[in-house]
RNA sequence: GGCCCGUUGGUGAAGUGGUUGAACACAUAUGCCUUUCACGCAUACAUUCAUGGGUUCAAAUCCCGUACGGGUCACCA
């Protein structure tokens, strides 16, 4: 019996071969040096960190060379396969505003280079096996997973090399009669690869992160097709997707980097050229001082859910992602402030190879600076559009006057040097709660050196009965502070009252946080002048009664 | 265990044999400024580049060994 014979009887009903494919998928008319890129997550659960920055590095590769980045649904693990994951990797996407320029997306197909969804792309690949069997470059395999679990217990007795090779491939030399014999009879069976490397032989690989590796050949029969369902494994379809589809750079995990051997190997039986590949640094986390993957199960900052829950703005998300893989970065964003960070020189070479930890302290400093330099508009626009998925009543309370809180939004935000009290959009509740009526009710409070409760009395009574007036501007209003202070046996000013501390009760930092604490409850507030302003006196009076 | 990649401060790191007394940024601490906080300013923070040896006039930078960390060895991607 023939390979050709044998081919035909697995897959009776695939004609088209590989001429026909690489004739529907001809070469891309790009640019010179315009780049093609793809993200290809497999559905299977939440986005996290090393997706981002992986879908990051794509975009990035593509927008800054004209060239294209597409969205390839890696579906081919039916098992583990979740529904709304697909919903999510384009919800995290338009976040971040990674639009692919091809996908498929809910019965709908963008790009002449699809279907984009491994699973209907089923023929395509069992054309590229049969040819492969056709060869003898591929074989049905019979083994159960209880005899290869018993291979490998045999292989870690006789501490020999773990896996389905040489004399250890069982049905590698199988004659095609018993094959078709088997096949006939119903034996489910996978599809091999037939390796003809040697483990002995040392090649070089150029990755574009590493730079060059050596790596002994690949002698491997690995599985490239499932018995279930007929579908490849991810290598096979590594294999066909990016080469009809024309990848010219491939950014996946360093855990791939073991399987680089048997992916040279695959592409050099078909004689494809081999894509750049640029094996992307792992994100990691530090528990107890030891270093470890990132985990989605253990660590919340690893999936994106976090960043949007907590409403960080994706350009922060993306300026860190940027800082993690190009450390110069952030000088260059220094040095070009208003530049999309689609033009910065991405250096591959620079990318860490040794994994990185993702800073969240560095995140938010990112973050402040970026809110900070907002206009109040921006600001409330974002405040409005976040709560309107987190936060109902917030976002209730605050377009009832939208004027109010974009007052309050800009106390001290038109000045050269902002001030960063905001690391993401929940943050900003938690900040100026207090202002809200409608939120004031059983605070805290959080008074300072003065605590005795006639002093705090007489202070506020004082104040407001003798010296406040709306129409006072700064400089007035704080004289009045101090004249205040003054009457009651404090210092007027900090010089004095350090030259002398004993001669007086206290200073006039004690009496504002007084003041402060009385109308706000809070001990750190922005510019207390400003707020009382915002408040407006009826509105304080009322708040006094409460301590009284 | 085999194969591969790493190891510079709390973090991201700069550094490719000699202006490095190890840059820059974040974090932390202290001080100044100051009505609080934030901002700003100033100072501190790796006597040393995992470790042992070698090459060299000279090494974080090149070579070898060791230790440690990570990845991978699935009909998962």
């Amino acid at each position: 019996m023939t390979n050709k014979e044998l081919a035909d009887l697995i897959f009776p009903n695939i004609d088209k071969t590989i001429e026909d494919y690489e004739a529907m998928y001809p070469k891309r008319n790009l640019p010179e040096g315009a780049k093609v890129t793809r993200f290809a997550p497999s559905p299977t659960g939440y986005v996290h960190l090393g997706n981002l920055l992986q879908s990051l590095t794509d975009y990035y590769l593509a927008k800054n060379s004209g060239g294209i980045f597409y969205l390839r649904n890696e579906d081919t693990d039916t098992k583990r396969e979740i529904k709304e994951a697909v919903d999510k990797i384009m919800e995290a996407l338009n976040y971040l505003g990674f639009i692919p320029d091809e996908y498929d997306y809910q019965d709908k197909t963008v790009g002449k280079y699809g279907p984009y969804t491994q699973s209907k792309r089923r023929e395509i690949y069992q054309a590229f096996i049969k040819h492969l069997i056709t060869i003898g470059r591929a074989y049905p395999c019979f083994c159960t997973s209880e005899e290869l679990d018993i291979m490998r217990k045999k292989q870690e007795a006789k501490k020999s090399r773990i896996g389905y090779y040489g004399g250890w491939a069982k049905c590698r030399d199988l004659t095609n009669e018993e094959r078709a014999q088997r096949i006939k009879n119903g034996e489910e069976f996978t599809i091999r690869f037939r390796s003809e490397g040697n483990f002995n032989h040392k090649f070089i690989f150029h990755d574009l992160v590493t730079g060059d590796i050596e790596f002994p050949e690949n002698d491997m029969d690995h599985i490239i097709m499932k018995s279930s369902d007929f579908l490849p494994t991810y290598h096979f379809a590594h294999l066909v997707d990016d080469h009809l589809m024309h990848t010219t750079h491939v950014v996946r995990g360093q855990e791939w980097l073991a399987s680089v051997p048997f992916h040279v190997e695959l592409f050099n039986t078909f004689g494809f050229e081999l894509p750049n590949y640029i094996h992307n640094t792992l994100l990691l986390k530090q528990e107890n001082g030891i270093r470890r993957k990132i985990s989605k199960r253990k660590d919340p900052e690893a999936l994106m859910g976090y960043y949007i829950e907590k409403g960080y703005p994706k350009e922060a998300i993306i300026e860190s992602l940027m800082t993690i893989l190009n450390s110069n970065y952030e000088e260059w964003r220094d040095n070009n402030p208003d530049k999309s960070y689609l033009e910065f020189e991405f250096n591959p070479t620079k990318v860490s190879t040794s994994g990185a930890l993702y800073d969240l302290d560095k995140l938010d400093n990112i973050s402040k600076n970026l809110i900070s330099k907002m206009t109040k508009d921006e600001v409330y626009a974002n405040l409005v559009n976040f709560t309107a998925n987190f936060d109902q009543e917030f976002k209730d309370i605050i377009e009832k006057d939208p004027e109010y809180t974009k007052a309050i939004l800009n106390i001290e935000r038109v000045q050269e040097k902002p001030r960063k009290d905001y690391a993401c959009w929940s943050d900003i509740r938690k900040q100026i709660w207090y202002m809200y009526d409608e939120l004031y009710h059983d605070v805290t409070y959080e008074w300072g050196t003065i605590t005795d409760h006639d002093e705090i009395v007489k202070i506020t009574s004082t104040y407001f009965s003798k010296y406040y007036n709306e129409a006072d501007d700064k400089d007035t209003w704080f004289n009045k502070v101090k004249d205040l202070a003054t009457e009651l046996g404090y210092a007027a000013n900090m010089k004095e009252y350090k030259a002398n501390p004993e001669n007086f009760k206290g200073n006039v930092a004690d009496i504002s946080t007084v003041l402060r604490v009385a109308i706000t409850s809070k001990k750190q507030t922005p510019d207390l002048y400003a707020i009382m302003k915002l408040l407006g006196k009826d509105k304080m009076l009322h708040r006094l009664d409460l301590i009284k």
